[in-house]
DNA sequence: ATGAAAGCGCTAACAG
DNA sequence: CTGTTAGCGCTTTCAT
C-alpha cells in the first residue's frame, strides 16, 4: 500500500542501507545523497512499517488495555488520560472490552500474542485473576490486588484524601462535620481526623446515610442535614454534593459560610459548579505517568504500588 | 519470549510446514505426526505472532480508533460498544485521543501507517478534515460529512426518531405537547407530526426554551410545563426528562395520566427510572454493525450512509 | 561513503 | 504425506 524502504531506495538510486542512514540522520552519507533521499522519501510518501521494525526489533510498541465500560466517570478519566500518555510515549494503546470467563481471557491473552507484552487490566473481575499466572504478559491490575510473578498491581487508598479533606475542614474552623453517603470505604479516612492528638476541642463527626448516592439523594439529604446543625458536610461522592449544593441554593443558604461542602471522584463538572465543588480524587496524573514508566522499564512482578487520593481545596469548603 | 513456529518444528522433530498443517487442521498430514505437533505445541504454549502474520499477508488487524473524551454519553457506549463488535469480528481497535491540529493528524496517521488502513474517527474536528484527503488511509468519519475519495461518512438523522416519538403520543390521545430544551437539531423532527396529513386535529405545539440541558433545567422548567396545560412533554435530553420525573414526583403529578414524559439520547440511568423513560436514541447496534460490514469488505470513498435515531416506548409516555 | 545479506515469525508456492 | 524456500519491511552486521 504505502510505499517502503525499498522503493524508496530504487527511486533514488542508491541501496536501503543509505536511505536508512539519510532518513535517521546517521553520519556515513554524503551531504548529496542525503538531500536527494530525502527528497524522493517525502516525494514517494514514505512511512516506515512499525510492525515490521518491531517483528525485527523483538519488541512491541502496543500496549493492551482491558477496560469494562461500566465503571464510574472518574474511571473514564483515567483511561482517556492513559491513552493521552501512552501516544505521547510512543506506545499504541490496544483496546479490548473486558473478558467475563476464564476461556475468554484465554482467547484475548491468544489474540494479543507477539503483539504486546504488557497489558492493563483497570477493574478486573477478581474471580479471573488466578488465571493470569500462566500467561507469558506482564499485567498491570488496577483498582484489583492479585499476588503473581507476572502482575503488578496499583491501588489507591481512599482513606487519606477524605481524611485531609477533614483535617482541612477543621482547620477552616468547622466543628460539627456531618458524612453523608452509603459507600463504605468512606468511613475510616472520615473518622480519623477526630480521633487525633491535635484534634480541636469540640469537633464532632455525624453520619446521615443514604440509599443510593446520586444527585437525588444529596438534595434530599439537605434537610436532615440542616436540622442536624452541622457546620461543614462531606458527600461520597460528588453528585451528591451537587445536589445539595442545588438544595442550598434553593434555601439561601449560603456555602461555605452556613455550611461547608466538600464531595468525592473530582468529577469535572463539580469544578465549574457554583460555588466550585471541594473534592477528593485519585491522583490520575501520578498513576498514569507511573504506568507509563512501568512499561517503559519494565513491569515487576509480585507488586503492589499504592497511591493515595488527594484533597482538592475549592471555593465550597472556603476558598 | 514466546515459542515460534520454528521451536514446535524443531521439537517435535518435523519441518514448519507440517507444524502449521497440524495445526491448522490442514489436510495433508498423517494422524499421529498430527496429534504429536499438537502436543508438542501445547507444551510449549506456542501462540501465533499476529504481526508477522499481518506482514506477510500484507493485511492488518489493527483499525485505529480516535475519540474525544468530552464527548456525551451516548458517544460512550457507542464506543464501547464498537471496540466490542471490533473484537468480535477478530478485529484490534487501536485507540488515540483526538489530533488537535493539522501537524498533529499527520503525525498520528504516519505512526499509524502500515499497521491499519483503516482509521474511524468520532466527532472529528471539521478544520482538521480536509487534510485527510493527502494520507492512503480509509477514514470513516462518525457525525461529520466530509467528501473525499477516502473518506467514509456515518451521519444520523436527529429528526425521524423525535417525530416518531411526537406520532406516538399523537396516537395515544395526547393533544398538547410541549417541547423543552435548547438544542436546535431537535425542533424539525419535533414539529413535522403537526402538519402531515392525518394529523389529530386539536393537535397543538408549544416550546418552552431552556438556558442549558441539564437535569436542573429539567426540574426548573416543571412548573411552567405544568401551567402551561400540556399533556406530554418532549425533553431535549434526558437527563432533563429526569429532571422534570423528579418534580413531578415531589407535586405528585402521575407520569404518564396527568403527563407523558420523553427524553432524548437513551441514556442507561433512564431506562431504570420510575417510570422507565421513554427516550429516543441512536441505532447504535445497526450503526456498528455497518461500520465492521465497512471494514471487513471494504470502506467506500465519497460516501455517506445515513442512519435515523429511533423511538424508544417505555412507560413515561403510555404502555 | 556505500552496499549485500541475514533474519525477526509467518505464509504459500513449489518440490520431492 | 513432508520439506525447502522465498519474501513481507525493517534493522544491523559485515564487507567493500
Amino acid at each position: 500500500m504505502s510505499a517502503t524502504l525499498k522503493d524508496v531506495a530504487k527511486a533514488s538510486g542508491v541501496s536501503i542501507r543509505s536511505v536508512r542512514r539519510a532518513l535517521k540522520g546517521m553520519s556515513g552519507v554524503s551531504e548529496e545523497t542525503c538531500a536527494r533521499v530525502r527528497a524522493v522519501a517525502k516525494e514517494l510518501d514514505y512511512v516506515p512499517n512499525i510492525a515490521a521494525r518491531n517483528l525485527r526489533l523483538q519488541t512491541s510498541s502496543f500496549v493492551g488495555i482491558i477496560y469494562s465500560a461500566n465503571s464510574a466517570d472518574a474511571y473514564k478519566r483515567r483511561l482517556y488520560d492513559l491513552i493521552a500518555r501512552l501516544n505521547g510515549a510512543g506506545y499504541e494503546p490496544l483496546l479490548s472490552s473486558p473478558p467475563k470467563s476464564f476461556s475468554e481471557v484465554e482467547e484475548l491473552v491468544r489474540r494479543w500474542s507477539g503483539i504486546t507484552n504488557v497489558i492493563i487490566w483497570m477493574n478486573p473481575a477478581v474471580a479471573i485473576l488466578p488465571a493470569l499466572a500462566a500467561f507469558q504478559q506482564r499485567f498491570i491490575l488496577i483498582e484489583e490486588e492479585f499476588q503473581a510473578s507476572n502482575c503488578c498491581c496499583i491501588s489507591v487508598d481512599r482513606s487519606i484524601g477524605v481524611a485531609e479533606a477533614v483535617r482541612s475542614l477543621l482547620k477552616a474552623g468547622h466543628r460539627k462535620i456531618v458524612r453523608c453517603g452509603n459507600i463504605p470505604t468512606r468511613e475510616a479516612g472520615f473518622l480519623r481526623p477526630f480521633s487525633e492528638p491535635d484534634t480541636p476541642s469540640g469537633a464532632k463527626a455525624l453520619f446521615i446515610p443514604s440509599k443510593s448516592s446520586d444527585y437525588e439523594d444529596g438534595y434530599q439529604a439537605g434537610a436532615r442535614i440542616m436540622a442536624s446543625g452541622a457546620d461543614a458536610v462531606f458527600f461520597d461522592v460528588d453528585r451528591m454534593a451537587m445536589g445539595f449544593l442545588r438544595y442550598a441554593h434553593e434555601q439561601k443558604i449560603p456555602v461555605p459560610e452556613r455550611i461547608a461542602v466538600v464531595g468525592f471522584d473530582d468529577d469535572n463538572t463539580s469544578v465549574s459548579a457554583a460555588p466550585p465543588l471541594s473534592s477528593v480524587g485519585h491522583p490520575i496524573r501520578r498513576i498514569n505517568e507511573k504506568i507509563v514508566e512501568l512499561i517503559r522499564n519494565g513491569v515487576p512482578g509480585n507488586t503492589t504500588i499504592a497511591f493515595e487520593t488527594m484533597f482538592f481545596l475549592r471555593e465550597s469548603s472556603g476558598k
